[in-house]
DNA sequence: CGCGCGCTCGGG
DNA sequence: CCGAGCGCGCGA
């Protein structure tokens, strides 16, 4: 009798997602990549499982044609995570299994690559004295060992083949791995532990619960716990996966861990070549490699008995998934450590509230590092009112303060970061006469005012417009810009300052995978004096002439319609304040604000963090907001508005029939528009909700799931980051 | 009466 | 997802 294969075609939709059975030859295994005969035509598939009997009528069955691989791509840990994933997430099992390859695998794009060697395998007597070429080159195999056939080549010609031929030298293909950054190491450090930081291991290791926060400020040496606890881990025969915002993967830090794990660190994000990247994963699924490092998808490394998971700045809004399957790291972290029986470490300087409060109440170990290695205190924070800067009739984006500290921090040939979360040169610009702001044909956005190309961009879809000559409303000349944008600061820069050397990073001056690091190293090797940017600036890197940073804006996050805007906006200043003084000199900040009683910038200059969370949960707890309650938003989208109203409504009907039986566990539930009714020509509609704990969310997946018009996108969001 | 488009269904 | 099959609507 043969063999029956499980197979799930590689195709992401809900009307194909099932268990196809194939009779296939014993060379197929679980877990692989096959080419099936399907429908009128090849798909792929993955081989979920192999059985011996299938119920379904012998003569209907077809066989498999081939495998696509010669391993399995697909580890029995991740068939088992991604029906998890599936079935959490409503997604084709197809998509979720996806997630554990490398994309570009798919695509069939990328293969193994090889490296032909020579070597001398026969008598080099046998060579006539005439072969003059031959002669050299069996000389040179003698002296030197192998070597690679394409560089003799070049050397000695057709001398290569011929050898070959005679029998005197053997030609070997050899695999060879892409290796991203050359295998450029950091230098070697000894890696000894402060009191505080064993410490911290002791607790990590010592405690029963999976997960552990590992709250530390700034510089208080978290991930020395990390590497130390990875180290363990390693010795025990053991894998790791090191998880960090793609932001923070800089070269340096990936020196810093070859430097401590050697070839053991395997590295997986967007900015390697599609080679590199399927090199990376075959090492790690190999076993060659035993620490995976990476953004999000990281967590899906094909790595097995795993010892540790990290997610480093655990905060950090990159690690949830925009597109579906709308996945969280952690979740996805935390199924692997219950899988492996792992310990799954969360670090940051400033948790987020709802992580904090799952430690505060226990369900999580919370381990504190409260002091900086060095004891360097943190720069002082110096809050300005711009209220009294703008009555004085400064109407600059830079306070008298700044001003003066600015020229100060030149003076000393010291750097500064002036950090602005707005790019562009003008928030946007309105016609004096009529009021009327211009906003994008594709979106329901006002457009901003981009100076060095003199036009107008649209920021969330990117079409670029001719700058306005006159209103487009009522013909008015008088065109005014609105709000300051990280152009408009460098011009004034260099008003003020006409001697010093400006550098700006934002989207636009960081194109290109390398762009930003270009930047930040012309910065670092002192080819500026200031850096102005938007959020880039607050991450990573060590600056150590760096002694000031001015936040031009702080009110600017604090404002947007969200639940976490006050704890976005803590993070962003505490994490951009940090970039000043990190060496020997002292550090200072200047935080501008037109609301200098806030609370939540009070907490962030005074570094409180545990203040900032008491007032911060005790607000989410008075108004209801998460940990409390769950905000849960279904998304219908559409290029037809009438198409997308109809679909609303169908969402909204089935809907409505959970919150008629579950009224007790909603405190809202509406449709309406969504903040933003347009992006890129799709209309966009919503059903908003926030349910208490233990609310009807399965049902309301189950309800989105039925839901299905054509050109229409309706899907659900958790607690989404970005409610617009 | 004939064809075309749109919907439904099956694919192992 | 993609193609096949089929039903109904419209045009000469």
């Amino acid at each position: 009798m043969g063999m029956i294969a499980e197979v799930i075609v590689d195709i992401a939709h809900s009307d194909v997602d099932k268990i196809f059975d194939y009779s296939c030859d014993p060379d197929i295994g679980e877990g692989m990549r096959v080419a099936v005969p399907f429908g009128k035509g090849t798909a792929a598939g993955f081989v979920v499982r192999v059985k011996d009997a299938t119920d379904y009528p012998a003569e209907k069955l077809k066989k498999i044609y081939r495998a696509v691989d010669k391993f399995p791509a697909l580890g029995r840990e991740c068939l088992s995570l991604a029906q998890k994933i599936a079935a959490r997430y409503r997604v084709p099992l197809a998509l979720s299994l996806r997630l554990f390859l490398p994309a570009e695998m798919r695509t069939g794009k990328v293969s193994e690559v090889y490296t032909t060697f020579a070597r001398l395998t026969g008598d080099p007597r046998e060579i006539p004295p005439r072969a003059k070429a031959q002669l050299a080159l069996a000389a040179y195999l003698e002296e030197h060992g192998e070597a690679e056939a394409a560089a003799l080549r070049k050397q000695f010609g057709a001398a290569v083949n011929a050898l070959e031929a005679r029998g005197v030298i053997t030609l070997e293909k050899r695999r060879r791995r892409r290796d991203p950054y050359g295998g450029q190491e950091g230098e070697r450090v000894e890696h000894l532990l402060t009191p505080a930081q064993s410490e911290a291991v002791r607790r990590i290791q010592g405690t029963d619960k999976t997960v552990t926060l590992l709250h530390g400020v700034t510089g208080s040496g978290k991930t020395e716990i990390y590497l130390n606890l990875i180290a363990q881990q390693l010795e025990q025969g053991k894998t790791a996966l090191f998880l960090v915002p793609e932001i923070s993967l800089t070269p340096q830090m990936l020196f810093q861990l070859r430097s401590r794990f050697r070839s053991k660190v395997a590295i997986l994000h967007s900015g390697l070549s599609a080679g590199e990247r399927f090199d990376e994963w075959q090492r790690l699924r190999e076993g060659e490699a035993r620490i995976a490092v990476g953004a999000r998808s990281a967590v899906f490394a094909p790595v097995e008995n795993i010892g540790l998971i990290v997610i480093d700045e655990e905060h950090d809004g990159s690690y949830s998934s925009e597109s579906a399957p709308r996945y969280n790291t952690f979740d996805i972290a935390l199924l692997r450590a219950k899988y492996n029986g792992c310990k799954l470490v969360l670090g940051s300087a400033t948790p987020a509230v709802e992580t904090y409060r799952r430690a505060e109440e226990g369900e999580f170990e919370l381990v504190t590092l409260p002091d900086r290695i060095n004891a360097r205190p943190l720069p002082e924070v110096r809050l300005v009112d711009m209220r009294r800067d703008v009555r004085r009739g400064n109407p600059s984006p830079f306070s008298a303060l700044l001003k003066e500290r600015l020229a100060a921090c030149l003076e000393g040939g010291n750097q500064a970061i002036l950090f602005l979360n707005r790019r562009g040169y003008s928030q946007t610009v309105m016609c004096l006469d009529c009021g009327n702001v211009v906003k994008c044909e594709h979106c329901d956005v006002a457009l901003t005012y981009h100076s060095e190309e003199d036009c107008l961009k649209c920021h969330y879809c990117g079409a670029r417009y001719r700058m306005l000559e006159a209103c487009p409303a009522c013909g008015g000349k008088r065109i005014r810009y609105v709000g300051t944008g990280t152009q408009r600061v460098v011009s004034e820069l260099k008003k003020l300052y006409p001697a010093a050397r400006v550098l700006r990073m934002d989207v636009d001056t960081t194109s290109g995978k390398e762009g930003h690091f270009k930047i930040l190293k012309k910065f670092a090797s002192r080819e500026a004096d200031i850096l102005v940017g938007t959020q880039m600036v607050a991450k990573g890197h060590d600056f150590p002439a760096v002694t000031l940073v001015g936040i031009l804006d702080a009110d600017m996050s604090l404002y947007f319609p969200d639940y976490r805007s006050g704890e976005r906006t803590f993070q962003l200043i505490t994490q951009v304040a940090g970039r000043s003084g990190r060496a020997e000199e002292k550090g200072e900040v200047v935080l501008q604000t037109y609301d200098p009683e806030n609370a939540i910038l009070r907490f962030a200059a005074q570094y409180d963090y545990k203040g900032f969370y008491r007032h911060e949960i005790s607000m989410r707890a008075a108004t209801m907001f998460p940990p409390y309650a769950k905000i849960v938003r279904v998304m219908v989208t559409g290029e037809n508005e009438q198409e997308t109203l109809a679909c609303l409504k169908e969402a909204y009907v089935a809907l409505s029939e959970i919150y008629n039986t579950h009224a007790d566990k909603f405190l809202f539930f509406n449709r309406m528009h969504a903040p933003v009714k347009r992006i890129q020509n799709k209309f966009r509609y919503q059903v908003l909700m926030r349910l208490l704990p233990g609310g009807p969310l399965k049902e309301i997946y189950d309800a989105v799931a039925v839901v299905k018009h054509k050109n229409v996108l309706c899907y659900v969001e958790e607690n989404p980051s970005n409610l617009s």
